[in-house]
DNA sequence: GCGAATACACTTTTT
DNA sequence: GTGTATTCGC
């Protein structure tokens, strides 16, 4: 690829830090990808010796496929790559913690809502009304529970991650409930986002040993999207530098839109002041859009205080040209209008000659090269139901009130109805209202069969189990694929979309039951009740995420937010009105209520300010490549019935205008062919045992989302699995434990979050016995371990990578020569499952071979519940035959080709079809 | 023509 | 609970 000279300095500047601003659309994720490949091609490092931080994990697969392309292009080879950490900080930060510390091997980590859901059920424990509320002129008053949850949090993320003005301190009172807080969270084995961070930061500052390996092991950090790294990321970044590593740091000052979750623009504005040796460079040449789209940008940029802006000019370097009628900014007198000509110019569009590459052919454009961007979530449902009517095919990436759809108003009945909230025949009722093709008879079985479901606080808790009951009112109840009918809405079948949001279902029961396992029966039945009633539809965010892997021909609407780091050749910006755009602040309680802002700097900031309003609209105009957009017309509330002021930026270029009656009637047509490319996936071996048991599994898992039931089981096989690791790595360091210390040891990692005591003493005797017989038939080869417990990680081509982690490698000595063995450990080995497991092996085989390039000789499953060994001798075929199968399924995968069933009583195809 | 009173509508989201 | 826009009252 050709560099230009300000791109191949950038991959050039090693042995120095290194600042690299990126404006958009500048090829960044290429030039961090060739740096990455430069380093590497030096000699003396090595790929775990560096490091890269990026915002999100899409963000991070995708620059991980560019540097392994490139890896295989100039390299020759990817071997040991795997070594190479690409990913988030909270990731890396956790990953570090796991490995090293070995006690932290049993944590997980809480999202969001669990995390509401954990503080409101130990609310006092926690000390949330430890904190006074000060609202002016009123009495100081507690934090209410439930509703107030959220503010609580919020409080908690600022005490914890921001910045304090210097020399101050945090009050007491929230001191002691941070303290608590986090004392709770360690008593459960729970990670919140901060604490990973604040974890490993201590570590960093003040464990000699970490301070020694992340110095012999790290020299290179990227840290990407730079421009969105709070102050508790910052102090990790310093401290690793003052550790001797060599920082490179990729933003764009002007993309700074996180403000609100703690990113300080000081910090990219700062950094050449703040760190010795730096070297800055621009790369302000925008390949992506048009020398029009570039211009309006650059118009609303400049209105940024030079104070808050590193000085650059963005230069239209790309293919694509202005032609007069690309950019258009149109007001009209109603909504009804707006929206028409929105359709009206996709329908327009739709086969206009377009040019993706300055030497590639022209193809017509198409709908999935079409994009809404919002400001907020709000006018989504109704531009939808617009594009709907017109029928253009459409998807809306975040999922709105899911509550208010018809289905998870019967799954909700399903409880309503056990507390007997709601009679059978309501039930029943609600059921046929999501599709007339149920069949009553079968809807009748299944009510039946709740009734005889009465939770009793004298019985187990795991008898009453939420998820269970669900699946078995569906199978019950006849609620198949087939058997959902209605009107189809856009790309997905109606069926699909109700399974979807019954998958969704399935995830809230999780998260109240992760929490909420062992309440006594009758009070998890009313405790679900109220949370689902008062509290999911606030923890549930509005445009909670669909993450499909499938991406159809269909016009976008998204967030600005969410479009960030994509492009689109049509770029549509409705609604720009007043208090929309910008959007007018936000009332209510907040945690300035409990923190008095003076404490905190960059208070402003967080805050977030008009410029921050004004960085966004410019996120989304570089959006485009092309064609643009923008329109309004008054709303019909009282807020929204003037323009934005924003407006008259975009005016101030020449480029955009109004032009009533222009149709792109004059323009050129070419075949309709839309360029979606097959999106990269990373699979790892349980998205491929779903795959492999049977194709529609995986889809009702991973694309619709349903969860298993949790168990009481749970965490048995983790316990033996962590603390072997703790035994093999403490051998491998020469120091391997006595068989005293085994059940101390084994204390350390048992974690039975589900289980009542009678099952917990059970499994804490079994896990014991296992470890101690496996210690007595394998310490003697503890000498020969290659890895115990190494992650690997598989680039299989086409986009594909698959992650792993193998339990153990070791040599055995065969009549004088040492084979390798791949070892996986069962908890409980089962004949019918034993092609998967090898399966199993075999991808690790395969991610072996990436990291070291040998292959092994044997794979083994090692059964903790008989002590039994199963040897495989592996051939190089059986591999191929592997890496090819691998392929197969995740093209499928990524085709959604789905819909084989293997027709086995359990699994879960039974819900695809009646057999 | 101006200040006070009243009505109104209330983000963005990753780990 | 609060910022915004409109209406009210003089």
């Amino acid at each position: 690829m050709n560099l230009t000279p300000s791109q191949k300095k950038a991959t050039e500047v090693i042995d120095k830090n290194l600042q690299i601003i990126a404006c958009a659309g500048s090829g960044k994720t290429q030039v961090v990808s060739e740096r990455i490949i430069k380093i590497l091609k030096r000699g003396d490092v090595e790929p775990k010796n560096i490091v890269a931080f990026t915002y999100t994990e899409k963000a991070a697969a995708e620059l991980k496929h560019r540097v392994l392309k490139i890896a295989k292009e100039e390299l020759g080879s990817i071997q040991g790559m795997a070594e190479l950490y690409i990913g988030t900080i909270h990731a890396w930060c956790m990953h570090y913690l796991q490995e090293h510390i070995f006690g932290y091997q049993k944590y997980s980590v809480l999202n969001d809502v669990r995390l509401k859901l954990f503080i409101d059920q130990r609310n006092r424990k926690i000390g949330m009304s430890d904190l006074k509320v000060l609202v002016k002129g009123k009495e100081p008053r507690e934090l209410r529970r439930f509703s107030e949850t959220g503010v609580f949090l919020d409080t908690l993320s600022v005490a914890r991650e921001c910045e304090l003005q210097h020399g101050q301190q945090l009050p007491k009172d929230i001191q002691d409930v941070i303290g608590k807080y986090e004392g709770e969270l360690d008593r459960h084995a729970y990670f919140d986002f901060t604490m990973i961070l604040t974890r490993f930061l201590s570590e960093l500052k003040n464990n000699t040993e970490t301070r020694k390996l992340i110095t012999s092991d790290v020299k290179y950090l990227i840290v990407d999207e730079y421009q969105d790294v709070n102050y508790i990321q910052e102090q990790i970044i310093e401290e690793l530098y003052e550790l001797g590593v060599k920082l490179c740091v990729v933003g764009d000052d002007d993309q700074t839109i996180y403000q609100w979750r703690g990113s300080s623009l000081e910090n990219i504005l700062n950094f050449s002041k703040k760190y010795q040796d730096v070297e800055q460079v621009t790369l302000d040449d925008n390949f992506r859009s048009s020398n029009g789209v570039i211009e309006v940008a650059h118009a609303v940029i400049k209105h940024i205080s030079n104070n808050h802006r590193l000085s650059k000019t963005m230069n239209a370097s790309g293919h694509q040209s202005y032609e007069e009628g690309d950019l258009q900014l149109e007001s009209f007198e109603t909504t009804e209008a707006e929206n028409s000509y929105i359709i009206q110019q996709i329908k327009n569009l739709r086969g206009k000659s377009f040019k993706d590459k300055a030497d590639s052919a022209c193809r017509g454009l198409d709908y999935s090269d079409m994009s809404i961007l919002l400001r907020k979530w709000k006018p989504a449902t109704e531009l939808a139901e617009a594009l709907k009517t017109a029928g253009i095919p459409y998807v809306v990436t975040g999922v709105a009130q899911l509550f208010e759809q018809d289905e998870v108003e019967a799954c909700v009945n399903i409880y309503r109805f056990i507390a007997r909230d709601i009679s059978a025949a309501e039930l029943k009722a609600s059921w046929l209202k999501v599709s007339a093709s149920l069949d009553p008879k079968l809807l009748e079985k299944a009510i039946n069969f709740l009734e005889g479901i009465i939770p009793d606080n004298n019985e187990w808790h795991e008898l009453f189990n939420l998820q269970e009951i669900f699946i078995n009112f569906r199978e019950k109840a006849g609620i198949t694929e087939d058997r959902i009918t209605g009107k189809d809405n856009s790309q997905l079948s109606h069926a699909e979309v109700v399974f979807f949001n019954m998958g969704m279902f399935s995830q809230v029961i999780e998260d109240f039951e992760v929490i909420h396992f062992r309440d006594d029966q009758e009070d998890k039945l009313s405790n679900f009740l109220k949370f689902l009633a008062f509290s999911a539809k606030d923890y549930y965010p509005e445009g909670w995420l669909n993450k499909s892997l499938i991406s159809p021909n269909a016009v976008t609407i998204t967030t600005i937010h969410q479009a960030k780091g994509l492009e689109w050749p049509v770029v549509f910006l409705p609604r720009m009105n007043r208090n929309y755009f910008p959007s007018r602040s936000r009332g209510g309680l907040s945690a300035w209520h409990i923190i008095n802002p003076q404490l905190i700097k960059n208070y402003e900031g967080l805050k977030g300010t008009e410029e921050d309003e004004l960085r966004l609209l410019y996120v989304a105009l570089t959006r485009s490549k092309k064609y643009l957009f923008v329109s309004r017309a008054p709303g019909s509330g009282k807020l929204d019935k003037k323009p934005s002021d924003f407006l008259n930026y975009l005016k101030e270029s020449h480029y955009i205008f109004k032009d009533p009656g222009y149709k792109f009637d004059d323009r050129k047509i070419s075949p309709l062919r839309d360029s979606r490319e097959l999106s990269d996936i990373v699979l790892n071996f349980t998205l491929l045992e779903a795959f492999y048991n049977c194709p529609y599994s995986f889809k009702y898992y991973t694309l619709y989302g349903f969860k298993e039931p949790l168990s009481p089981r749970m965490g048995y096989g983790k316990s033996i699995h962590d603390t072997l690791m703790e035994i093999h790595r403490k051998a491998m360091e020469g120091n391997p434990p006595t068989k005293d210390e085994l059940d101390s040891i084994l204390s350390n990692h048992v974690h039975f979050p589900y289980a009542i005591p009678q099952v917990k003493d059970q499994m804490r005797v079994k896990a014991s016995k296992a470890v101690d017989d496996y210690f007595s038939k394998y310490s003697e080869e503890f000498d020969k371990i290659e890895y115990a417990e190494k992650n690997i990680e598989l680039d299989l081509g086409d986009g594909i990578i698959i992650n792993g982690r193998m339990d153990l490698i070791k040599k055995r000595d065969l009549d004088g020569v040492d084979k390798t063995y791949i070892v996986d450990f069962k908890s409980e080995y089962k004949e019918d499952r034993h092609a998967l497991g090898v399966k199993q092996l075999l991808l690790y085989a395969l991610g072996y071979k990436e990291l070291t390039g040998n292959t092994a000789d044997f794979l083994q499953i090692y059964d903790f519940a008989t002590s039994n060994e199963n040897n495989i001798r592996l051939s190089n075929t059986d591999l191929d035959d592997a890496a090819a199968e691998i392929v197969n399924a995740a093209d499928k995968i990524r085709n959604n080709d789905l819909h084989e069933s293997c027709k086995k009583k359990t699994c879960p195809c039974r819900f695809q079809k009646q057999h």
